[in-house]
DNA sequence: TCCATTCTCTGACTTTAGTCAGAGATATCG
DNA sequence: CGATATCTCTGACTAAAGTCAGAGAATGGA
């Protein structure tokens, strides 16, 4: 990564928190300080657990104690225990609160609406498209990888959408049953592992491997949620089970795909998987691919 | 402007306010006051007088003033009465202060190098790339204009870079000698007028308008400083002249420009200007365009 | 049932941020 | 020269933000 980039970046950064951030913080305050009008914003029409706030807002406990008995007291909010678990209490907007948060709404509005005014209409699809990109590719690089079970919760509403899917659109549909317990118990260590990618704690991808010889690993169940597909999820989640591979030792990856999986097969031959021949049994595989590592990441 | 480009941008603000705002006001401030640190960042090496850091951070005189003795007492810089005018006094960085503020400049690349890590080679293009958009952008949007005399010392300053350009691109040369004092009475009410574009509050573009018969007028002295090309500053300057010519109930404007300026012809076809026979004598013309105006904007 | 844990609240702080009214030095204008 | 304005500094504030320790209620597991 050149200085250029980073010097790039670094004029964006600083126009952006400048410009953006200062406006915010200046406009949206409603003659309340910057804390809670951020917590009336942040509990929302549906109010939210005081924990849930916490770690969003990163606010110590006594501190959010005290924002909330002061919108308490304003009339904006009321506090009361969970049903579940009566330790953890919600927030909820009274009527008053609502219409507050409404005037927040406005104000934002209006703030966005003055960045577009003074530009041309085919300035304001520019700034819109380039706003969409850096949104899109900002999230795909807070992606969080982490090896996990693949028997896990997570995991497992992972492999079942997986299996949805291949079942929707393999040609001849496709069977996984309760998923295969032994490829499962092949990619737990020692013998493999099972990689999770996570955006904003909800789980968005997997990929599995598995070892298959004294140096070769093989990728199995590599997915990207609908919703978070175009971000890199895959090649990033293939990038950290390639590196779990070479730490153990591995110089071989293999891996099979079925033909409708056209998006696959393009990303694995970007990643530097070559063809090969078919190289196992798999019924539902088409095309084989292989790469070999080098000992260096 | 409809409410899904509203929406937009509001996600985008909220986005980069939390992700990159946050990351910079945690990260940038070793273990120093926020005010201290965006202090010491805004004297930069050069160092600076007290009046500019009280315009650029906003800065009550007191607490600056206090804000700099605490860096004295850190032994980060230095405070002394300028030569020119003794009350106006300067900082300047010690040594240590500016160890200091490149350990900020560290700090600052690695957060920028952190957000593009992550990313794949093609994402890095399209961040980077949807980046210098935004910023472009935005610095456009922040265009402010205003009505000034052509005789203000920033007019004069504007005229003159535009009549040194005119006379480095002009095939056969330009002399203007002083300006044409009749024609800059004539951009003053109530006969026309002068419009300057500033972007944080230097003057980067002009453009004047003058009466030419009962109902027309005609455009002059339209200039964009060169290292402002490209943002609309033109016509936004074009734009607030048309909206003043419509208010003073002109219907139509007329303009004449030089073949070498190919920028602008093509600027004015695209804001409706359509080419029309010469209607005067100005011997450094070559294409002569109006406009018919819109009774409301 | 008891013990450790989790969660929230309160009180008692400290640090930052920001404001305001003078005072004193220096410059400018008539 | 004197009057006025500009610029910075100091002292005396207030408000907001943030920290910490401890108490009390609720929960979960042994």
């Amino acid at each position: 990564m050149d200085a250029g980039q980073v010097a790039q970046v670094r004029r964006f950064n600083r126009l952006v928190t400048r410009r953006v951030g200062a406006l915010e913080v200046n406009h949206l305050r409603r003659g309340r300080p910057l804390g809670e009008a951020r917590l009336l914003f942040e509990t929302g029409t549906e109010g939210a657990e005081l924990r849930a706030l916490r770690d969003r807002l990163r606010l110590d406990p006594g501190y959010l104690s005290r924002l909330l008995r002061s919108l308490e007291a304003q009339g904006l909010v009321t506090v009361e225990s969970g049903n579940a678990d009566r330790r953890r209490r919600c927030v909820r907007l009274t009527k008053e609160g609502r219409a507050e948060l409404a005037a927040y709404d406005r104000l934002s509005d209006e703030l966005a609406a003055s960045m577009l005014k003074p530009l041309g209409a085919a300035q304001r699809e520019r700034l819109l498209a380039a706003m969409a990109e850096i949104e899109c590719l900002i999230r795909t690089a807070e992606i969080e990888l982490c090896v996990v079970s693949p028997k896990s919760a997570a995991a497992r509403r992972c492999l079942c959408a997986y299996f949805r899917e291949l079942a929707a659109r393999f040609e001849g549909g496709f069977d996984a049953g309760e998923g295969d317990p032994k490829l499962e118990r092949e990619m737990t260590p020692p013998n493999g592992c099972f990689v999770l990618a996570r955006i904003d704690g909800r789980a968005v991808g997997c990929g599995g491997l598995r070892r298959i010889g004294e140096r070769t690993g093989e990728i199995k169940r590599m997915w990207t949620a609908p919703e978070a597909r175009g971000r890199g999820v895959a090649r990033r989640v293939l990038h950290e089970l390639e590196a779990l591979a070479r730490e153990a030792g591995l110089n071989t990856l293999r891996l099979d795909t079925n033909r409708v999986l056209v998006e696959a097969r393009a990303m694995y031959r970007r990643e530097g998987y070559r063809e090969i021949a078919r190289y196992n049994r798999n019924p539902y595989a088409h095309h084989w691919f292989e790469k070999k590592l080098e000992p260096t990441a």
